[in-house]
DNA sequence: TGAATTACGTAAGTTTATTACAAAAAGGAC
DNA sequence: GTCCTTTTTGTAATAAACTTACGTAATTCA
């Protein structure tokens, strides 16, 4: 899913447009704003073009129509980023390297909340539930996810561990039981040492779980995959919005499970929270 | 800028709807995603009721007819402030869990950039390029952050290390020298430990970067610090967007260095690139 | 119970967008 | 340059969507 496109599009550094599609991506440029709020007739007598040509370019631009257009437009300039999901330049200044690394988290969290099933997550949270013990692992940039998610689940009285070191995982995995559950997270869903130790997990019975994008050879090797996909993929940054999405869907486990659990959990988190205010200054 | 009417007036609460009116915004609400795309002739069918009963409640809600009411909409979802950051409930279907945490988080996101000062980076950033090494401190839902970002910075060249046990991490603070920076990430900015570290590492003369909320005691004991606020402060709720935030600092540091160092940068990373090939399947 | 008010739907009317087709312009081949 | 092909553009017809006007049903309050 294409999550910012509309108006860099309009700027035919992407796109192959006409002279007339020129015509009427100027004066959308011009002014966004105003353009949504203008009937076709409107910005085509302004553009100086016929209605049909602007219908012809917001096909083009991928939209199914022009009032369709104009909504994927309005979405557009209200989140801000107009501002770009274009990469980052050198030139750009700091305000702006803070606006564009926010905006391409905002989007790939907006996407995730569409792609994710709720089906999903709930066979992974009563897999989880009814565990004996609960095994996160990750390498790489999913390490520091599954530690994040050990420190999370510790709150429900289940026993669970992370495993970022890959001899240590392959132990576990050879050691886990039908009672056991096994998250692996990855972004790729190929990295090789932990798509075999997810085999493995599975091949000793262990109920595995895969934070994964779906299709992965990682995916197929888990019982249940939680969908992680983000829509970005450039060099530089790939690895930004991809732990932020790993930690979204922590998070939404982590909750689920909290709420099924209940009274439970809550004594415990009481109980955390009073131990830490002594190590408060 | 009022940012979020629509879909806190169709529930009803500040304006007295009709009978018919709820009939609409139940549907509406129940999937206003897939509103946005419905013309005004499906979404009356849906809710059973006719198209001007739907036109008038548009108008009702201050906008200049169902078109319009789709406009605005189409802003209020993209850029998330919609679904609530009111609590969670154990009523809550999954759909709706998952909503709640991703829009707390994009509405955390959004502070932030808000929150965060321009100058306050290119201070952290000058002191940590021009560093000899570069450390790396958190503890507890902060240790995963430290990590993260150690396998961010790895990237740039410089030696660098995280630290998330106490006894390590005050070993460090106390043989740190002029020219390294010592970053630490602590939300609450009032972990005793993790205070008395950065002022161990300010008096042994390292650049002492707080990744924290300004004005705490975390605060007062480094050099420079990168404000890290968050709206909400829910019991159960807390550490979650505050590593979102953590995180999202990070990525604007990182950013930020990587943009600064230019081609080096860039060398590392497709070395990196190359050498990971061989680790997928 | 009855009058007044509000809510609602039907149907007609108007605006808006789309499709089909034809004309014009641009690009190539000879 | 001329002819042919391809692409671009506009006109006109059509269809879809939205709005308005009006009349009926429901509700409220006396």
């Amino acid at each position: 899913m294409n999550t910012t496109q509309l108006l860099d599009r309009l700027s035919g550094k992407t796109d192959k447009l006409s002279k007339s599609d020129l015509k009427v991506a100027a004066v959308v440029l011009r002014d966004p704003q105003a353009a949504i709020h203008q009937s076709i007739a409107k910005l085509a007598t302004e553009a100086g073009v016929s209605e049909p040509t602007v219908n012809r370019l917001c096909r083009k631009l991928g939209c199914n129509g022009y009032p369709d257009f104009k909504l994927k437009l309005a979405q557009e300039i209200s989140r801000g980023s107009h501002l770009f999901s274009e990469n980052m330049e050198a030139s750009d200044d700091t305000r702006t390297v803070i606006n564009k690394i926010l905006s391409s988290i905002e989007q790939s969290v907006n996407s995730i909340g569409q792609a994710t099933s709720p089906a999903s997550i709930e066979e992974a949270t009563d897999l989880l539930m009814s565990s004996k013990s609960i095994y996160f692992f990750g390498m790489g940039a999913s390490g520091p996810v599954a530690l994040d998610a050990q420190h999370k689940f510790a709150r429900f009285g289940i026993p669970v561990v992370a495993h970022t070191d890959f001899i240590n995982q392959r132990m576990m995995c050879s050691m886990l039981t039908e009672e056991d559950s096994a998250v692996f997270i990855s972004y790729t869903g190929r990295t090789k040492a932990i798509v075999d130790n997810a085999e493995l997990a599975t091949k000793s019975g262990a109920r595995t779980i895969g934070l994964t994008r779906s299709g992965t050879p990682l995916a197929k090797h888990c019982r249940v995959v939680v969908n992680a996909v983000t829509a970005e993929d450039t060099d530089l940054f790939t690895p930004m919005t991809s732990r932020i999405i790993h930690l979204a869907l922590v998070d939404i486990l982590a909750t689920k499970m909290a709420l099924q659990l209940g009274d439970e959990v809550e004594k415990n988190i009481k109980a955390i929270k009073t131990n830490l205010q002594s190590t408060r200054s």
